[in-house]
Parts: structure tokens; C-alpha cells; sequence
DNA sequence: CGACGTGTTGATCTCTCTCAATTAGAGTGG
DNA sequence: CCACTCTAATTGAGAGAGATCAACACGTCG
């Protein structure tokens, strides 16, 4: 089990991510507990697990979702690198969804209590995570929009293009070359509340237009402009920074 | 203009809040600048606006919305009493969602900076906040749950249902004789991802089947087992304790 | 009393779902 | 190297849940 040292860690590079103080990283150091390898396609948290620790995605795509009984799936967002699981269930709660991964993934692993412990002793980090909790939950409210009011064909361009800018951020090149897309018709449709069939359907005809294509587990976006039009985005300032714990 | 002191909240004695110092109160007070007193049907926050200041809900009912250019609406989410207003949006970022009240409506008005005033002064109210925060995201999880997988009747059967049980939560007779509901079908329709005729039609149908009556302004919900049954909701543990500020 | 907001109902229409079948690629075992 | 199996993508056809269009009822209010 390779542990990567906080100090290090290759988020901390990336221009999304905040600056810390040394303080900082060293209690979050503190906290780490364990460094969690899984293969794609892996589950994380069970829905209604009730004794899920808090985690950071280091590396990797995964995806929270929550399921009805008889089986229909409903993907809540989609979680890359930076992102935080957990932060929902306060102790002895059971998950309100479940985790999976997309691809190989790394999570950092923490004690239970770290969000406390980090509140506690480093208010302003305290800060940024009620911050980033937030703004998670901006970006359900955006999916709420698409799948609530947004015919298939504008869903699925807003989808792309969200995804497309989330990879894109963590890249050096900003997506020139296309960002990684590990996700299966299946997930598309289960995150935009679509059938399988018609997802297909859709991407299909947006491909032929020429607005995008997926090729060897990549995504390239044709014309950003028109897919923003079709999709009703705002040109979007909302790319923030996401301070990074 | 009344104020009312945060000592003698109402809600402070409702059992869905948690019991507060008195150095705790004293410094949500201390950052309370104004009372805002708005009736039913006006707007609080515009979608785009940016310079909202952080709200609490004292009395009455709103909600969160969002719209794409047409004019197609989604609602986010109903704000009941106790309810926090702008957390999501950092100073100088524009506001994602607008917010207009259903009732006439009391907010307390907290200046900007405030959350990061509790995170530092009173550590455990910030990680409180960080807590309610993810918990309102739970809410929004459940209904993009509904409206991504849920058929017509389900959605409203549990729209019905989620509301019934938080409005119920504060009164002191637990809604045994109805709880308030000041939404109009097209609210509902906005809230489900619906159209206003096919809400209608599948209002009266639960209606008809003796599921919930809505007379004079309240909800009154027939039998609680069928519609639970109906909407595909786990008995559900989930109504928690949410901590006043 | 007319205008307006809200609720109700019937009659189409259509977007999306479901069912079914086919293709392609990756992996496995003989 | 080749059947065999599995998963993912693709396409056509028919069905259906929910949207849209249109009318009307009812209460409130200026």
C-alpha cells in the first residue's frame, strides 16, 4: 500500500486547488488513515451502508447513485478527482446512496471524526468544506434542471459539456486533446433519468452533427459553442476553484 | 420593523432543533442584521443576483429555482421554517438559483461574512452548518431520485409525503390535523419535473383513491402506509435532527 | 361585472420507453 | 487459432406516459 504524503499530493499542483499552510496539510496528514485502491466498476459505499468513513478521491472516476426498489437507477453526480464521499452521513447514519467506481480509482481514507477534528482545529479549512459541500450540491441542482425540465437531446449536451469541462480542469492541456470518458451509455442515462435506447439515440444524432464524439474511452467536444446553445448553459462563470480539503 | 431576539427564537424550542449555548446564540445574534418581512409570492433572491447576503426562513414557506432561457422552470427544492438561504453562493459569485417565497415570509438577514464569523469564533456551529448543508443536498438527492426514475404518481406520492412530514415536524400536533400547504398545482408540477395538466390529473387520481385530501390550504394525508408504499419510500429513518444555525 | 389566477377535464400528439434483434470487441478455454 | 461468452453499442418498430391544446368552472378582487 503505497501511502502518498499530503505534501505532495499531485492535486495540490493543480491550479483548481487551493493554497494551504503547512499547518493544514499536516492535520489533514494526521487524519489520513489509509490509502484505498479499487478497479473500475467497484463499489465504494453500499446504499444504506451504515458505517462509511469519509474519503477523498485522489485519482479515478466514480459515481454516487441511489436505486428504487425494483431496480431503476438514478446517478446523483459523477466524482473526480479532489472530489469528497461522504461528508452526507454523519456518524451512524446509513448512506443515503451508494458508491461505485468508473475506473481504477485511489481514495484517501480518513477517520470518522476528521471533519470535526478539522472544523476544531483549522476553521478556515471548516470553512472551505461547508464551501465545497455547497457547491456539490450545485451541481446536483444543475442535473435536477437538466433532468426535470430539458429534453433528451439538451441533456445530453449539458452532460457533456459539464463532464468535459470537470476533466478538462484537472488536465495540464485543458481538454485540447480530449478529456477521459469512462462512462457506458448506461451511466449517461442513468444520470440524465433517460432509457438506455434513447440515450443512444440522442448521442448518435449530436455525433452526426458533428457537436462531439467519443472514441477509445475519450471525449472530444466538435463545437463547445453550439453545444452550450443547444444544451440553454449560460456562457458560465461557474468553473470555481475547489479548494482541495 | 420587530426583531425578534435569537434567545426567544420559536424555533429554538422545537424538538427538531438542537439545544445551543448561550455563547452560540449570542453570536448568531451578534451577526443578525435585519429582519426581512416579505409576502406570499415575492421574490428574495433573482436568479443571477449577486450580491445575496445569508438568509435563515423564521416563518413561512419558499423555495429554491431554477429556469433555462424559455422559461421552463425547475424548483430545487421547498424552504420550510429553520431552513438556511445562500450559503452556496462565496461572496461576489453570482447566485445559481432564485428564491421566492409561498407565504408571507419572515427571514432573518445575516451579513455577508457571517458563516465564516461561526466557523471561527464557534467551531462546532460551523461544522453544524457543514452538516445541514449536506443534508439539504440529501434533499435534492431524493427529489432528482423522483424525477429521474420515479413515474408520475410516485413523484407526487412522495412529494406529498416529504412535505407532509416536514411541515408536520413543526407543529406541536405532528400534523394529526394537517399540516399548512400553500403550494398551487403548478408549483408542484415546477417541483416534479411534471406539466401542470398531468399533475392535476394525477393529484386527482391519489385524491380520488383516498391517498391525501388538500382542502383550504392544508394537506391531509389519508393513508400514510398506501402512499408510501406507492412512492417506493424506505420507512424511512431519515427525518434528523437539523441544528438551528 | 369583467379580469385574473387556479383548478378541472377531454382530446390529441409526441417524445421517450420498451421490446427485439444485430453487430462488434474483449476475454476465456479448449 | 477458433468457438463461446459477455458487455457495450446500435437500430427498427410499436406502445405508452405524459405533454400540449382547448374549454370551462369557480372564487377573488378592483
Amino acid at each position: 500500500m503505497i501511502q502518498t504524503p499530503c505534501r505532495q499530493c499531485r492535486l495540490r499542483t493543480l491550479p483548481l486547488f487551493l493554497p494551504h499552510t503547512a499547518e493544514e496539510i499536516a492535520l489533514v496528514q494526521s487524519l489520513k488513515r489509509d490509502e484505498l485502491h479499487l478497479p473500475g466498476g467497484h463499489t465504494l459505499i453500499d446504499e444504506g451502508q451504515t458505517d462509511a468513513p469519509l474519503y477523498t478521491l485522489l485519482s479515478g472516476w466514480a459515481f454516487r447513485f441511489k436505486t428504487l426498489r425494483d431496480g431503476r437507477r438514478q446517478i446523483l453526480n459523477f466524482l473526480l478527482a479532489g472530489d469528497f464521499i461522504g461528508v452526507q452521513q454523519k456518524m451512524g447514519d446509513a448512506a443515503a446512496h451508494g458508491v461505485v467506481t468508473l475506473t481504477d480509482s485511489v481514495f484517501c481514507v480518513f477517520q470518522r471524526d476528521s471533519l470535526w477534528q478539522l472544523h476544531r482545529q483549522q476553521p478556515a479549512m471548516g470553512f472551505n468544506i461547508t464551501w465545497l459541500t455547497a457547491h456539490e450540491e450545485s451541481l446536483v441542482d444543475d442535473t435536477l434542471l437538466s433532468v426535470g425540465r430539458r429534453t433528451a437531446e439538451e441533456r445530453v449536451a449539458s452532460l457533456l459539456i459539464m463532464l468535459f469541462k470537470r476533466a478538462a480542469a484537472l488536465q495540464a492541456d485543458g481538454g485540447a486533446q480530449g478529456v477521459p470518458f469512462p462512462l457506458t451509455q448506461q451511466h449517461i442515462a442513468d444520470g440524465l433519468g433517460l432509457s438506455l435506447v434513447h440515450t443512444n439515440k440522442t448521442l448518435r444524432k449530436l455525433e452526426r452533427r458533428g457537436l462531439h464524439r467519443i472514441e477509445g474511452g475519450r471525449l472530444y467536444l466538435g463545437d463547445l459553442q453550439r453545444l452550450e446553445r443547444l444544451a440553454d448553459l449560460y456562457g458560465d462563470g461557474r468553473q470555481q476553484p475547489r479548494p482541495l480539503i
